[in-house]
DNA sequence: ATGAAAGCGCTAACAC
DNA sequence: GTGTTAGCGCTTTCAT
């Protein structure tokens, strides 16, 4: 037996498809009598209402698109699933995109999210802006990330939390505090806050600056090797701020790997990366409330009440000490 | 100006709204001319089909609902991603689904699932099988789990897994080694085959078998408390099997807070798991195998090519080494 | 309080 | 080769 359909729930109660869809949507006046009809219709043609037709007609489809680059990374899986809890509740659906941080993935991505009619979409993957996002009158907001003037932008504090974490080593009588970061020298130069952070402080202090840069594209092992190299040929390191906490775990295998002892500071400060890396410290992003926060947003923007200026918000973070 | 749709196509290019699906479709024959007039049509208007109409009309939405407890943690998220993008690259889509393992939430979702008329659903949620699963007519594929006769299932050599874990432990001359796992023990009765890997290794060498039982819907401080408790109250384990790496990363964490040199294996073998946590052994799952099993098994049933015999397929483990 | 009929955007017989 | 028409399942004026 196929699905039942509205107009076979109006058959067998005896009335027009109209008044059962009134029923379903609680519109209208309608006897008791009439009402119970058509529920016990419903249960009994085990209905359920095709939400596609409904989109069609109503040209809205509850869904919103998440594109990140990928939930293997702690702190996106967190914060897709704290996204995805928040929509849930609200009655939105989440559709997942792994853009990997490539721009034609990403573009593509955008694409189908248009083509199968979302109400939002937000964006956690950190490619360059596309004018896609422009076109659309769409509902977006963005994870610390750049999109267009008008693409409304939460984040936690990168610069205080870059701060931080550079001045809590230096309280610990550390000289020469090395930075590891995802970003390219290209990146930097565009405006990288947690970077400048660490340069601010480490400079206040009269500190020498040293970054390692490490492509995220590239496989485990030639990022490892790549992280070897550095400490091998930078031997007095004695302390590190990597600007996240995946890169902050394979920079400690490294180090363990060498025989050194060097403090380590992440960054993201996920549940899953506080339980399994109890020996690194990390600057702890507010990641549910941000979560939360890009939802509301997302469906006030739905809703039609879009922001008037503040389109930056900006989140607190906290250290997390862990001992070494 | 608001979105094209076909007709405004056919109207700009002179022809009619049928010849604009062919184009579109590829289908049937028509002049060069035609199909250069409507491209530019299409290009002008910037033009792109309605999904959700298509999917209205031809009953396939191509949207495959993925119900995992939820993508924190990084098994999930490992193979979540994966599991998007075969999905993705066969021109699939997918909704997330965080079901936490509750029965209630993934009923729910279910039936959300089965409104929103997707065309199968991937399950690695834990939680006891419902009934809504038997109702639709619908592609449904398990990772680890019985959900039905009906339901095939991928998952990795949990038995053979168990073993290795035990075994390695015996072979340095352990004594006292303990299994803490996620399973109740009514749970574990009626079946749980990492357990009985872990009690069937342990008695062939003589060896006692200690289980310790963790709720992982409780709060992360109570479930340590619980870690920390039994540690105190059966001080002379020497060795610990933990049925997956977040939970041995915990354990780690406790051992380490009583001073407590315990050797540790897990389960998962996710990659960021052996980025972050360098001294714990494991049992690797195929991830990637499995994810992408799971999709072509999928596809398969959607297309209607159902498996004939082999219900389960179960892919092998291997055993990561760690010092300590 | 209920029904008839049109339409959401697209596709597919079936004609010409 | 191309157009006409009906219909996917639901909602919504507009009547009655």
């Amino acid at each position: 037996m196929s699905k039942a359909k509205l107009g076979d729930v109006a058959k067998h109660a005896g009335v027009s498809p109209t008044t059962v869809s009134r029923a379903l949507n609680n519109r209208g006046y309608m006897s008791d009598k009439t009402k119970e009809r058509i529920n016990k219709a419903m249960q009994e043609l085990n209905y359920f209402p095709n939400e596609v037709a409904r989109s069609l007609h109503g040209g809205k489809t509850n869904l919103v698109g998440l594109l990140f680059p990928n939930v293997t990374n702690p702190f996106y899986g967190e914060i897709v699933t704290e996204i995805e809890n928040a929509l849930g509740q609200r009655g939105y659906k989440s559709l997942l995109c792994n853009t990997y941080n490539n721009p034609k993935q990403e573009e593509q991505y955008l694409n189908m999210l248009l083509a199968n009619q979302v109400d939002g979409i937000i964006v956690g993957s950190r490619t360059k802006p596309s004018n896609v996002y422009q076109k659309a009158n769409l509902a977006v907001v963005a994870i610390d990330r750049i999109i267009s003037a008008k693409v409304p932008i939460v984040r936690s504090d990168n610069y205080a939390g870059a701060c931080l974490a550079t001045q809590y080593l230096i309280d610990q009588k550390f000289k020469r505090i090395a930075l590891f970061t995802g970003s390219s020298k290209e990146e930097i130069e565009k405006g990288d806050l947690r970077v400048e952070g660490y340069i601010d402080t480490t400079k206040k202090h009269n500190l020498p600056q040293t970054i390692c840069h490490i492509d995220f594209e590239q496989e485990d092992m030639y990022q490892k090797q790549r992280v070897l190299q550095f400490l091998t040929q930078n031997p007095k390191t004695d302390a590190i701020f990597a600007t996240g906490d995946v890169l902050a775990g394979i920079v400690q295998g490294c180090t363990q790997d060498l025989g050194l002892k060097i403090a380590i500071v992440g960054y993201d400060g996920s549940k899953v990366f506080q339980n399994l890396c109890t020996n690194i410290s990390t600057i702890r992003q507010p990641i549910e409330d941000m979560a939360k926060l890009a939802v509301d947003l997302t469906l006030d923007a739905i809703a039609g009440n879009f922001q008037k200026e503040n389109k930056e918000f900006v989140l607190p973070v906290s250290l997390i000490k862990r001992s070494i």
